[in-house]
DNA sequence: CTGTATTGCGCAATCGATTGTGCCACTGTA
DNA sequence: TACAGTGGCACAATCGATTGCGCAATACAG
């Protein structure tokens, strides 16, 4: 009862049965064997007093099959990437898969090296979430034919489900400007856009959306009406504090690009009177359980965590990985 | 070089060599097998133009070791956890463990089962964090042999790496009530407790703290000015309504629980006068850096994550799991 | 009572990497 | 020339589960 780890061999001898007999009883295809019901009973009670635990390592060997799914993700302590990893194990688990995730800290040689590591785990399929590289990731799983999917930043070589960051934005910009109220100052008299980088895929995008947002409206939009300052709070806080002296004030509409950018924001703007707040329509392209709680009203756009991971099982569950889409799933308006 | 998946009977026969002679070279032993630079200069570059890939299924099932080390925690999608679980991740790398963490929501049942099935991989370590039942989750371990540490909660068959939550919430009590100013009111005039579950081990300890706190301050406590509504964020919202109508304003000190519950405080306080909120000193166990953007001065508790995993990690290392103690991290105190 | 079916299960090969052991060919020494 | 001492590598067993195949025993039909 009490020894180190017990095989199927230690329990065959227990049972009086050979080996392949526990086997086909503990894995369930014992009934296509023609095992005996009492036999399986028999195993399957001394398999239980001994608390066997199977050995996937021979098992997966064996079954060339791991029943591991991978996801790499840029980091663990974000709200969205923590939110995929949560609703990425349920889907996982669902489907009798083993889900892993682990973090790649948005470093391109950590992506491959993680990824080759997964491989060498035998997992079957790989999420690659926010990868910076995802093509060259997609190149190392195809060499070993792993099925994979990008999910919020999409690649070339594999189809990516994302966030529909054009609308999203334009939405959110439309929104702000249509809540706002006119300044009499030109240079205020405007929306402005703080945070991200230009160069990245989402920013980009995002820029996109609130730049048609803002011709539509406005007719027209000068460069100095976004400012990619990059993706730290400190560096929002400082584009924001530069934006105010510049303009000697608040503008209409200020749309910020992610909540990180949106921390840096608010702790400028704490040093404001608040009834300078409420002349400003704010908006934070990402959702924060607290941003929802400041003191002034505060719009924000929360990415479909269970949509885009929907879509993504629905590729690998269709098996349809020969056809690369880019897959955009709209995320959706909250109004705080 | 494009065939599918490259095992070392493969290479060796590309390089005119035996399969054990691959495995030493790729391995790195091929000194003490005495294996020519020349040969083992060959082999690597096979392996490298054929992208080999090593089955860790196969390595691990021979060596009967996994190289995994896991980690159980309630949810991904948390501050505090995902936090544990990013620098879980670093540690484990820089000890050429390969980190698997998997969330167990709060579910006795799925603990168990999840334990169960890290093993079957074979996992090497385990860092229980939070976990409902960790005396079930180390009969389990123990009875296969893993070696594992409680974190966060603790258990008795394992030692425990825990924050110190009844020094936390004294120092943060202490500090709310030297910072608070005096009021008038009888039923106003003293320091609250809104949050937590009364039976769970964290809450109680805080409550604890808190208490000493109070007692060494003001000589009595009444059972009143704790209530420990729930986890939840609406349980919050409705306790700080509730207590605020009982004692007709708010109190002279309130001590929040954790951020969730901090979310539904902030939901109620919101629709307060800002000057009201002024005569309050608010602070929250747990730390989120939106908390500190809020338009009124909060104290905040921070767990120490980085000292909670060395700790644990520091066990793993001296592999000393046989005196089972309870290893209490003291908390950051921070001033908004 | 012989022959065919069916039931119940064991044998042995296999997955891919690791590792104890041993063999052969040299080198150097006496 | 003989023999010990290495250097360089191959052989084969092994880890634990799976699975194709086949054999013995019983059931049943004719």
């Amino acid at each position: 009862m009490k020894k180190g780890k017990s095989t199927i061999y230690d329990l065959a001898q227990l049972a009086n049965v050979s080996a392949s007999t526990v086997s086909a009883v503990l894995n369930g295809n014992w009934k296509q064997r023609r095992i005996a019901e009492a036999t399986a009973q028999k195993v399957r009670g001394i398999a239980a007093a001994h608390q066997y635990n199977i050995n996937r390592q021979a098992s997966g060997l064996r079954k060339n099959k791991s029943g591991l799914i991978g996801m790499i993700i840029p980091l663990h302590d974000n709200r969205f990437f923590s939110a995929l990893a949560q609703q990425f194990e349920k889907l996982a688990r669902e489907r009798h898969w083993y889900p892993l995730v682990v973090s790649t800290l948005r470093d391109p040689a950590l992506e491959l090296e993680t990824v080759d590591t997964l491989i060498s785990y035998r997992i079957e399929y790989l999420l690659v979430v926010g990868a910076t590289d995802p093509d060259s990731v997609s190149r190392v799983c195809s060499r070993h034919g792993i099925a994979h999917v990008n999910v919020d930043l999409p690649g070339t070589k594999a189809t990516s489900v994302i966030s529909d960051n054009y609308w999203g934005a334009q939405q959110l910009a439309e929104a702000l400007i249509a809540r706002s109220t006119p300044v009499r100052s030109k240079h205020r008299d405007k929306a402005y856009f703080i945070g991200g980088v230009a160069s990245d895929y989402a920013t980009r995008r995002r820029i996109d959306g609130f730049t048609d947002a803002v011709h539509a409206r406005f007719g027209a939009m000068e460069p100095a009406q976004v400012d990619a300052c990059g993706y730290e709070a400190e560096l929002a806080d400082a584009a924001t504090r530069r934006l105010y002296r510049r303009i000697r004030g608040l503008p209409r509409a200020l749309f910020v690009n992610s909540t990180i950018a949106l921390e840096g924001v608010v702790r400028f703007l704490k040093t404001l009177p608040a009834e300078e707040l409420g002349r400003c329509a704010f908006g934070c392209y990402d959702w924060d359980p607290f941003a929802s709680v400041l003191s002034f009203p505060l719009q924000m756009v929360r990415q479909n965590v269970d949509g885009l991971l929907g879509e993504a099982f629905r590729i690998i569950d269709s098996g349809s990985f020969a056809d690369v889409r880019v897959i955009e799933i709209k995320p959706e308006l909250l109004f705080a």
